[in-house]
DNA sequence: GCGATCAATAAATCCGACTTTTTGCCCCGT
DNA sequence: ACGGGGCAAAAAGTCGGATTTATTGATCGC
């Protein structure tokens, strides 16, 4: 499901990481590789290893004789999937959900549209595949089926647009909808009209009609939105 | 402008990075870590520091007994800026270029719409303060000085919208302008309905109408699209 | 003849000692 | 009393040897 702790280096990660986005350490803080080392009974090697790869994510910055200061969140790599899925799993969850459910409205309509232009036969058979899945499992408590098509349905979508960069998205995306489902509401069966929504964007993508495609899914997030109460009256 | 190459792994890194994102190592490549220390005169624990944060960036995985492989392209980390940096510098510029043109027309208008709604009235001045240089800068061959209003433009518009993921995408956009500004065309003064579009948008904010915000920033992104041929007739 | 088990090996991984640089503090001079 | 220069400590940075582990291939058994 998620990174596997490699090596000793991913276990000190593993927990580091979580405790700096959460914000135990407060932006400024200072940490002395040593005392982490003991505190982790790992080698200095292993710890200067792990704070090169929290250096690379913007979470802190190491300076000599000062120590591993604490970067502030603004400057953090709020991108790295890895930092998200930490962030993800702390206590400003909430937050951090409201956050990648925007980003996705703001994308995915575009990503639908494009890939109704360069969609292949086989991605848009796929989609419709997804479509179905979603269909079958929308009524009686069958969420986990639903909900293994409706990740698997924009994950399509995304790949099909062309684009890497919105390609790189479906990991995020899936996590977004695996969240919303396991631990917000969502306890009755999904909103049918979402359901219908995904059966028509797979149309819209087959028959290459962009507008439609972009529109439908504007709609589905929008949908997103509300159930996060994002949107304003 | 760019990272600076800390310490002895930072040096590694700003010469293995672009190699790697530039494909001189196809994907499956094995790269043994002594050899690279040997190759760069510098010990194996500075190559594990390299190679640890290369990792992070999935760009490659380590493996015992088989050595360093480098990963396939769609597997990388393309939002880590360091990334973005390094594949902007080598031979794909001009792909990587239009990838983040389309991420831009994707996020700048919902950017704007929320900018609408959630800019302070320094944000608002600021705004209304960039778009009056970029019309001071429109004309009589003053490029970097429209440059860097537009940049800090967008910037303002992003930061504004609320949205941490969107705020940390200013440097990404200001990537873009520059590139678009130094090596591509634009060697005439910026067309002048591009500016006009920015004062409006500033007032758009400014008067807390998001739809309007919304719609004159994508009528901006789609003008930086036509620029690079993007968008199909 | 084919498959499974085990040993040899190649490479990453881990460790403790040594080096370099920065910063804070103290002393001296004005 | 105030300011500059130098000294010393503290912390990150660097290094090469020892260790662990997974792959490969060869041998033994079926």
């Amino acid at each position: 499901m998620s990174t596997a702790g490699r090596g000793l280096h991913g276990h000190v990660l593993d927990t580091l990481g979580p405790a700096i986005t959460a914000g135990e350490y407060p932006p400024g803080s200072v940490l002395r590789t040593d005392e982490l080392a003991q505190r982790f009974d790992v080698s200095r090697s292993v710890m200067r290893e792990a704070v090169r790869v929290l250096e690379s994510m913007h979470l802190v910055e190491s300076r000599r004789r000062v120590g591993v200061t604490v970067r502030p969140k603004a400057e953090w790599n709020v991108y790295d999937p890895q930092v998200i899925r930490w962030r993800l799993a702390g206590a400003d969850r909430p937050r951090q959900l409201r956050s990648l459910t925007v980003l996705r409205s703001a994308i995915e309509p575009v990503a639908a549209g494009l890939a109704a232009r360069h969609a292949t036969a086989e991605q848009c058979a796929e989609l419709t595949e997804c479509a179905l899945g979603m269909v079958a499992h929308s009524r009686g408590h069958q969420l986990h089926g639903y909900l293994v098509h409706d990740m698997a349905f924009h994950r399509v979508i995304l790949s099909a647009s062309g684009n890497e960069m919105f390609a790189r998205l479906g990991d995020l995306v899936a996590e977004v909808l695996a969240g919303r489902t396991h631990h917000d509401v969502m306890f009755e069966d999904p909103d049918p009209a979402a359901v219908t929504l995904h059966v028509q964007v797979a149309e819209a993508v087959r028959e290459g009609d962009a507008e439609r495609a972009e529109q439908l899914t504007r709609e589905i997030t929008v949908g997103a939105l509300h159930e996060l109460d994002i949107l304003a009256p």
